[in-house]
DNA sequence: GCAATTGTTGGGAG
DNA sequence: GCTCCCAACAATTG
């Protein structure tokens, strides 16, 4: 499920249990989650090594350690968590990692992405280039990163290298609370919906990450976005379905006017 | 069987 | 070069 708010959730789980651990045994279980090394220089380059604090930049988890760097990019199932080693492993458990205390586990129904390995200066060249972070990036950068592009507003937001972080589920619903129309040329925007969409933005992140998820709200976009003919909840008119970059894109035609 | 699903990537078109 | 769309990746569900 993970969209921003969701690893934002990993991190602090782990951020409580991981620094400080130091990694006594690699457990392969899917070698296909491993992106750029085999399980035995995986398992060589981090048997000894000790964890260090995580970190997250848009989708990205970033667990550093005493030595090299574990990037993890969950795609759509993955969750990456920790354990007691007495505690059963989940379903998909892809790579388990057993600690001097406690196990770091990562589980993935699917496999779209997966787990890298990078020396510390080599995060980027695995990321790929990354925007600002949206939890974190101020009002200004915002404006500056929308104004700098030509095209529609969702493709631009869901664009990791423009803005790392939002997903289809929460660009819809930034759009949705900002009333915005996701597919208007960037062009037509007005400064004040530029600045309504970094405010809904801003909420609509730190509510998710109170919740460790993109909560399914009845008052939200998210809460009828699955329903048979969803109706806006703000003011009742059936909401319009399209397709965007292959993906599902709801929207309210009375709020959110083109 | 078909379509759809909250992730990214690469190729190709305009 | 920029922007956009599709297919592909994989597994499951309606």
């Amino acid at each position: 499920m993970p969209e921003l708010p969701d690893v934002e959730g990993f991190r602090r789980a782990l951020a409580e249990r991981l620094p400080g651990r130091r990694i006594r045994h690699v457990h392969v279980c899917d070698a296909g989650i491993l992106r750029n090394a085999s399980a035995r220089s995986f398992a060589r380059r981090l048997v000894g090594r000790r964890f260090a604090q995580p970190r997250r930049h848009g989708k990205w988890l970033i667990l550093p350690t005493d030595g090299p760097v574990i990037l993890v990019h969950s795609g759509m199932t993955g969750h990456p968590h920790y354990a007691p080693s007495t505690e059963a492993r989940e379903d998909h458990e892809r790579l388990v990692l057993t600690l001097d205390r406690g196990e770091f586990r990562y589980a993935d129904q699917r496999k779209l992405r997966g787990v890298w390995i990078a020396a510390d200066d080599q995060v980027s060249a695995v990321t790929g280039p990354l925007g600002p972070d949206a939890l974190t990036v101020d009002r200004a950068t915002f404006a500056d990163i929308l104004g700098a592009r030509r095209g529609k507003l969702k493709p631009a937001l869901m664009d990791q290298a423009l803005l790392a972080g939002l997903g289809n589920l929460l660009s819809d619903e930034i759009c949705w609370q900002a009333r915005v129309n996701p597919l208007c040329p960037i062009a037509d925007l007005e400064p004040a919906d530029v600045g309504h969409l970094y405010s809904r933005m801003r909420q609509v992140l730190r509510t998710s990450v109170r919740h460790g998820r993109v909560p399914g709200l009845r008052r939200w976009l998210t809460g009828v976005r699955d329903a048979m003919d969803p109706a806006c909840p703000r003011c009742g008119t059936p909401l319009q379905r399209g397709r965007n970059q292959g993906r599902g894109t709801l929207w309210c035609p009375r709020c959110q006017a083109p």
